[in-house]
DNA sequence: GCAATCCTGTAACAAAAAATACAAACGTTA
DNA sequence: TAACGTTTGTATTTTTTGTTACAGGATTGC
């Protein structure tokens, strides 16, 4: 963080001379706007001379203007990039707009909040944050990026998170290790693929808890699902839409981070250092 | 109430030339500080020249530069005097649902699709149904699960889909083989990561069109892709959201299906046909 | 009240930045 | 493939802007 210019002119203002401090003033009366324009504009704002001005910024410590604009230019990007002060620089509210998929794509995921079981949603976040449990998460041809994506953000807020993709042989490996205290989270839609409702079926005949996020007319696996969030998925296209499924997931994602807060908080902490300690020099990691 | 020239530069996007939108995307990347320098800092952050930052602000109808700079520091003055004046996302339509989680979800996919920059949309569209082009997708930590959504996707509608994932070790092999008739689509929110970032610089050194979808912020890729499109991922939650990527997915999905819609149809079948053939009692395939 | 010193503005200068002219490169169409 | 129109960068010019030199004027100490 910058330290603002702003309070070391305040302190500083008895070490100028009359015209710097006229100077001055007019700089904190439109801080730091005044500063951003030419030396001219400033000067006749300030009632002074140019030289005046650059006296002022000299006494400040920069060697010329342009290091003095480039100081408060700094402070402003910094400023401007806080959380709190972004949203009001860029928000507006605009219209709707004519696109029938996209306005159906706005109302998938309305709708699908609208109707979203409050109930079936807080008990599912509550099963996922209980650490204790194993994880196993699941999709089909499509809906299998979904579970990645989940999976790649539980992972960081909480342990034992399986992400069960790849070789449908390798499948039944997982099946081996799943019992009554683990959770599957199934995303089904329509075109409900016959090998996932295989695994949802033995994994529930193992007493595993089943979550499932399917579309509206839900699939066969709603049967034996603990838990389901059904979603918006039809849209003008030949395609279902996953929007409203990747909201549900993030609406978990989001849920099970809070649910935990300090878990979550510790693990993310624990995962930058790690991250930073294993190569300094890369920002991130790879994929999996 | 001074009207945001962000927003305007951002809906009008697809009236500049493609250095233009180099300019107005390092703009936007760092907005508005990045044009509060000088002309030869802007072009060199854009990696244009002077003349083009000259004529970018020329369209966007100022008479000089000094005028775009005036308006820019206007807007900051205007912003910056008024700390709270702009809580203005409440004037949209009454939410269904009290959980502001859900309503920031709905509300970002609407913003998004409000901002879109409909020539970029259309024109990435058209080059992704190009099938003498080689379609690459890439994301990131997160972001990847929607690069493979929408390789899933185009797969079926059109041929030479390539996901790049894996072994960072791997992409290399994929680099080879990319050159000025194929396309590259990115994945980029925050957490810009540093290897997604070079393979893509490394892409474009050879030639690819870079599509790239990203935050609002803008990734550093935005410097060398052909066509971007931001959406809004700010949610009450430690991460980002990607529920609005995943829409725009979607529709760069169903616009190339409709772009060439004899051939995705004849595709479809035929891929349907060989599923039929190849094992009849199994619904779906394997998710690789 | 005088002189020495410190401020301050005017005006000239130098540096830079903006603006323009032009030519090469690019893509497009016939 | 050739020729057109567009787009883009290089080089140059022109303008603006920052900077400095200097002299008049105010201020303070003696």
């Amino acid at each position: 963080m910058i330290p603002p210019l702003l309070e070391e002119i305040r302190e500083r203002l008895d070490e100028f001379t009359a015209t710097e401090r006229k100077a001055a003033h007019a700089l904190l009366a439109n801080y730091p706007m005044q500063g951003l324009g030419t030396v001219a504009q400033f000067a006749k704002a300030a009632g002074v001379s140019s030289p005046t001005i650059l006296r002022f910024v000299a006494r400040l410590g920069f060697p010329g203007f342009a290091d003095f604009q480039a100081r408060l230019r700094a402070e402003l990007e910094n400023q401007l990039n806080s959380p709190l002060a972004r949203s009001s620089v860029m928000e507006t509210d605009a219209s709707v707009d004519g696109d029938p998929l996209m306005d159906k794509l706005v109302e998938n995921v309305r709708e699908t909040f609208a109707h979203l079981p409050r109930g079936e949603l807080q008990s599912l976040i509550r099963i996922l944050a209980d650490e204790k449990r194993t994880v196993y998460l699941l999709g089909g041809r499509f809906t299998d990026a979904l579970a990645r994506y989940m999976a790649a953000h539980l992972r960081i807020v909480r342990p034992n998170v399986v992400h069960v993709a790849g070789q449908q042989g390798n499948w039944l490996d997982q099946l081996i290790g799943m019992g009554p205290k683990d959770v599957l989270v199934v995303f089904d839609i329509r075109r409900y693929q016959a090998e996932i409702v295989r695994f949802a079926e033995a994994a529930a005949r193992q007493g595993v808890t089943v979550g499932l996020i399917t579309d509206s007319w839900m699939s066969p696996i709603g049967r034996i699902a603990a838990h389901v969030l059904p979603a918006r998925v039809a849209v003008p296209s030949p395609w279902d839409s996953s929007t409203a499924l990747m909201a549900i997931a993030e609406l978990l994602i989001a849920g099970v981070t809070q649910e935990n807060a300090e878990r979550s908080q510790t693990r993310m902490k624990a995962l930058e250092d790690l991250r930073n300690a294993y190569d300094p020099k890369r920002t991130g990691d790879d994929l999996l």
